[in-house]
DNA sequence: CCTCGCTACTTCCCAGCGGGAAGTAGGTAC
DNA sequence: GTACCTACTTCCCGCTGGGAAGTAGCGAGG
């Protein structure tokens, strides 16, 4: 059939790149890492939260710490991208039976090395935040006359 | 007081931006280029595809070709990543008029800076690639334990 | 002539993901 | 007994992103 050859050629094509892609390991793990949430727990779970700078330490925070720092993020989604990052050995989970149960999550040396490109990022979004702003303004401009 | 470096950080902290509060536009920078495609386009825009190992050099792309190169991206999320990119100043869209009309991309000095940050993430997500995969099958046999 | 095809989109529809908020467990303080 | 604490879990729903078809302008072919 001439017609369902686009198609044919579509579906066989992403397969075969999926193969390939599945080959490159930096496409599965960058499609986790490239996550706001992902990218803002390393970032808080490395400096120590909003009012620690860019100095770096391993801190253990709690549950309730991490949520009050990644300010806007959902209980649901804090859990699920912990329990993400845990499975895969980027952090610790430890469960504490204090009198309320306390929950620390620490970054593990993996989770640290990451830690260390994605605070780049995030320095680097500080950095220039400046600049894009003033292009957007250009654009902006540009575009209403 | 002992808060005197306290204050003194927060001085600073109010001519720069901090990533971790939801209303500072660094913030909303950085869930940006914290998307999957965002990450991808920059790959293939620095490095010139799949196929081009990490070389770096400015590669001008033309929709088409990122099309291929980020197998599995719908082309209503190309074009708008695209243009998000174009209007913070990341890349350019230079139309030419050549018989079917050709459009290339290619990253500005900025969208190159950052490209050097997206870069060290890529690098490391190939180098530690075994230790998550290793770190998941660890998980999973415990679990079912 | 009409139609195909090539480019780079744009539009429509729908599933699935993420946010908001309420519910859960197990203890302690009042 | 009731309120409350922490760290979740569950439900509902709106928005986002994927799939695929449609669009525009022009050259080539029947």
């Amino acid at each position: 059939m001439a017609t369902t050859t686009a198609a044919q050629r579509r579906a066989r094509a992403k397969t075969e790149y999926d193969a390939f892609l599945a080959a490159c390991p930096s496409r599965q793990l960058l499609d986790r890492i490239s996550d706001k949430w992902v990218a803002l727990i390393l970032c808080a779970l490395g400096s120590g939260g909003p009012g620690a700078g860019d100095s770096d330490g391993p801190r253990a925070m709690r549950y309730s710490q991490l949520s009050r720092a990644l300010a806007g993020v959902s209980q649901k989604m804090l859990t699920q991208t912990l329990r993400s990052l845990e499975r895969d050995g980027l952090l610790t989970r430890t469960v504490t039976p204090t009198v309320p149960v306390t929950v620390t999550y620490e970054l593990t040396e993996l989770g640290l090395s990451l830690h260390q490109m994605v605070r780049g990022v995030k320095a680097w979004a500080e950095a220039h935040m400046d600049d894009v702003l003033a292009h957007r303004a250009t654009v902006e401009v540009a575009g209403s006359s």
